[in-house]
DNA sequence: CCGTATCCCACATGATACTG
DNA sequence: CAGTATCATGTGGGATACGG
C-alpha cells in the first residue's frame, strides 16, 4: 500500500550552494508534474474558462462571449488566462479581420483531454466539498 | 454539445477591496465546488503532503519525518498546509504526551479518497506536461 | 470589439528566531 | 521534536484608462 510511483521524488527545490556549478542541475529545475499542472489550471479562472469551451468543444466562442460567461472577470485577466492557455496549446485562437476584429477561441484536442481529469475533480468536489465545508463551519 | 451541468453557473467574484470595512451585504456568491477544490489542493505543498500520507494511508508519518519527506519546505509551512488539511478533516492528527512530544499525521477516509482524483490530474500531467513545456519553450 | 498598460494591494510563501 | 511569531517580499489579480 505504499508508493508504486514517483511522482513527487524530486524536491524542486535546490540544495547546495557549493560548487558554483552544481551538479547537471537537475537537482532542483525538475518539479513534479502534478504540481507543474496545478500551477496552471489552478488559477483563478483558469479552469472557468476550459469549461466554458468545453461546453463548445470542438466549436468556437468569442472573447465577448467568453466573457459573458464567466461573471466577475475582467478584460485583462479574460486576456491573460487566454493567453496562458494558448502559449500551452490548450486553446487555439482565430482571428477574423474585420471591423472591428472578432476573436474565436477553441479548446485544442489537447486542450478537451484535460477536461476528463478536472471533471474527476469536479465529481469528487460535489460529493465532498459540501462536508468540508461543514467541518471548516462547525 | 453544450452543458449539461451546472458547475460553473455562478461567479464567485467578491467585490470589496477594503477589507476592513466589513462591508455587510458583500456576499460571496456560491462557488462552484471545482474552484473551491482548487483553491485547497493548489498551495505549493498540499498535493504533496497528501502524495506523502497517501503512500503510508492507513498509516502514519510524523511531523519531522514528512518534512524530511517534503524537501525544501519550512517548518511554518508545513504546519499550515497540515493545520489547513486537517481543518477540512482530510488529515487525522495524533499526538504522543512524551518528551518530547511525537505527532502522528495520517490521511483520513476522506482524504485518501481525494488521491483519486489528484491521481488522474498526475496521470494526465505524465502524458501531456512535456508537450507544454515544449510549447512553451519554442 | 479586443485587447494592452498602469497602478495598487492583499496574500501566499519564505527566512529567521523563539518556545514548551 | 514540533511547533508559533515576526518580518520581508514576489506576485496574482482587480480597477481603471487607453489604443488599434
Amino acid at each position: 500500500m505504499t508508493a508504486e510511483d514517483g511522482t513527487f521524488d524530486t524536491p524542486g527545490h535546490l540544495s547546495v550552494t557549493t560548487g558554483a556549478d552544481a551538479h547537471r542541475g537537475d537537482l532542483f529545475s525538475r518539479d513534479c508534474p502534478t504540481r507543474q499542472l496545478l500551477d496552471r489550471i489552478g488559477g483563478k479562472w483558469v479552469s472557468m474558462a476550459v469549461k466554458v469551451l468545453g461546453d463548445e468543444y470542438p466549436g468556437e466562442v468569442r472573447f465577448a462571449e467568453l466573457k459573458r460567461r464567466m461573471p466577475g472577470i475582467s478584460q485583462k485577466m479574460l486576456a491573460q488566462t487566454l493567453r496562458s492557455l494558448e502559449r500551452d496549446t490548450l486553446v487555439a485562437r482565430r482571428v477574423e479581420a474585420t471591423t472591428p476584429p472578432r476573436v474565436h477561441y477553441r479548446l485544442t484536442d489537447l486542450g478537451y483531454s484535460l477536461t476528463e481529469p478536472i471533471a474527476a475533480l469536479r465529481d469528487w468536489a460535489e460529493l465532498h466539498m459540501a462536508q468540508i465545508d461543514a467541518a471548516n463551519a462547525g
